[in-house]
DNA sequence: GTGGCCCTGTGA
DNA sequence: TCACAGGGCCAC
């Protein structure tokens, strides 16, 4: 469920509760939850978080050692993924996977306590050198943040590609951090439909769909987020954007536009909802 | 391209 | 009870 918005909005909940802390001791209580950096983890007590930021949908902590290292640990929240900071005494639940004890001084007293939590498990968390990133595959191949490229620019990621406007959308490695909601969003305000080919559509159809994108994550940004049941920011607070929703969850309503009966379908294997009229191919 | 897989909570 | 939700990856 976290895409590019609510990562983004629990990127900046977050950092103002635990930049400059340090971590006192760093648990994993699911050892499938750390895909990689395990031998990494001893050098965790000590470390100062100097910075949280995020990109696409990763959220990735700046860490450094107290001898000066580097280090970053990246999490992909995945559906279920949340990342809470909780006072000390706060009890890990069944879905907690790690907990990071956390001060304002390198050697202690603890302060605070940061949960990471996910339901369904989908969700990693990697410890990394800097130098790792760039071989990473998945972080290598990731397209272009889609608000720090002009729409033409986006536009002309999408162009080139076979096959359906939403599978293109979804596609990590053509434009980063575009999730179910925000395709099928875009699309609808951009009046294109889902299935439709990338090869048939115009260079100015599609610089309209990448300006829907662009208003639309910051609209979503600003508002703090969609959510739909499980998301949260670091601080627990629910989003508002699922309030502007015009397709999302909405198959069998009326269009808010035209009034027509929303559809529903599966296009790149997930579930898309559309308006027939309003969107054409 | 599609479908299965990972996994649990939700709702019909 | 069971379909469904879905990001990324993998096999086909």
């Amino acid at each position: 469920m976290p895409e590019l918005p609510e990562v983004e909005t629990v990127a900046r909940s977050l950092e103002p509760q635990v930049k400059r802390h340090f971590i006192i001791n760093a648990e994993s209580l699911a050892p499938k939850t750390v895909e990689v950096g395990q031998q990494l983890w001893p050098l965790l007590p000590g470390a100062e978080i100097v910075r949280i930021r995020r990109r696409a949908k990763l959220l990735l902590i700046d860490l450094a050692t107290t001898n000066g290292q580097r280090l970053i640990l990246a999490f992909h929240l995945k559906m279920t993924g949340r990342l809470f900071v909780h006072p000390l005494g706060f009890h890990p639940h069944r879905h907690t996977k790690l907990v990071f004890t956390l001060g304002t001084s390198p050697g202690g007293p603890a302060e605070s306590l940061l949960f990471f939590d996910d339901a369904r498990t989908f969700g990693y968390c990697r410890l990394m050198r800097p130098e790792d990133l760039p071989v990473w595959p998945f972080w290598n191949k990731l397209g272009p943040e889609p608000l720090e490229h002009s729409p033409e620019e986006l536009a002309e990621q999408l162009s080139g590609k076979k096959g359906c406007i939403k599978a293109a959308l979804l596609d990590q490695t053509v434009i980063a951090g575009i999730g179910n909601i925000y395709a099928d969003e875009s699309l609808f305000r951009a009046g294109i439909r889902p299935e439709a080919h990338c090869s048939a559509l115009s260079k100015t159809r599609l610089v309209r769909l990448t300006n829907a994108i662009q208003a639309i994550l910051q609209q979503a940004i600003d508002e703090c987020g969609s959510s739909i049941r499980d998301y949260r920011d670091a601080h627990g607070n629910a989003g508002a954007f699922q309030n502007n929703f015009n397709v999302y969850g909405r198959a069998g309503e009326r269009c808010k536009i035209c009034g027509a009966l929303l559809k529903s379908c599966r296009v790149a294997g997930r579930g898309t909802v559309y308006c027939s009229r309003c969107q054409k191919k």
